[in-house]
DNA sequence: GCGACAG
DNA sequence: ATCTTGTCGC
């Protein structure tokens, strides 16, 4: 797909990926929504094991009834290896992809994994946000950078994630008695923004319904029990 | 120098 | 991320 403005991502060198980053920094708007959102749309990808193939998953789902409404599915091979804090430049080109034939204009896209809570404030969110220029935000089940306060064992609790004296992103106990997911915001949106979808998205489970369906997808596609395109879903039947 | 380190 | 079944605990 030589079409694709992201292709080059590929076989970027490390060193030239993270000035890149410090560059693209400038670029980051945290200004708030300003349409309250109806429809979102959460990412991922799942891997093949021993090679480079990868499966990208987008799946755009209506807040008002928490159903997925269509998905974006696309395979791909990276060759951008595996790097903490280099993560964008391994999956941007075929989120890319799938993102470019969804067929549905979700108003916030959300990520799976951190956005300004990245030792550079460049995490994937906020890099694809910056490519496609949409509002983006990150939801990670891991810390990559920062620390944050011990936080209440009930769902809803909270915690500021800081770096270095800032706030980068938001921990949220999105269960009781489980692990906290990471929060930050990715591009065209502001903390409170990321953190009201985060806990409308949610419904009974650790991930926002949005990742957990992105994540589904991604999944049937690797194993053959789904294929490349985009589709309208109705889908009750895997929540 | 040593450990940490999204997916 | 992925390899993988049952099992302990709320």
């Amino acid at each position: 797909m030589p079409d694709n403005p992201l292709y080059f991502y590929k076989s970027i060198e490390p060193l030239e990926a993270k000035q890149l980053q410090k560059r693209l920094r400038e670029k980051i708007s945290l200004e708030p929504l300003d349409k309250p959102s109806q429809l979102v749309a959460g990412a991922d990808i799942s891997f093949d094991r021993g090679s480079d193939l990868m499966h990208a998953a987008i799946v755009a789902v209506d807040l008002r009834d928490m159903q997925p409404k269509t998905l974006s599915l696309v395979s791909d091979r990276t060759s951008f290896p595996y790097i903490p804090g280099l993560l964008a430049f391994r999956e941007l080109p075929v989120l890319w992809k799938a993102w470019n034939q969804l067929d549905a204009n979700p108003e916030v896209l959300i990520l799976d994994g951190h956005g300004l809570a990245h030792p550079r404030r460049m995490g994937i969110a906020t890099h694809f946000g910056i490519e496609i220029d949409h509002p983006t935000m990150g939801v990670a089940k891991n810390i990559l950078t920062g620390s944050h306060s011990t936080l209440a064992p009930e769902k809803g609790a909270s915690a500021d994630l800081m770096d270095e004296g800032e706030k980068v992103g938001i921990a949220l106990r999105s269960r009781t008695n489980v692990n906290p997911v990471y929060v930050s915001p990715g591009h065209k949106l502001s903390f409170g923004d990321a953190y009201a979808l985060a806990v409308r998205t949610l419904t009974k489970y650790k991930l926002p319904q949005t990742t957990r369906l992105a994540h589904k997808w991604a999944n049937k596609l690797r194993r053959g029990e789904a294929r490349e395109g985009v589709w309208k879903v109705d889908d009750r039947q895997l929540l």
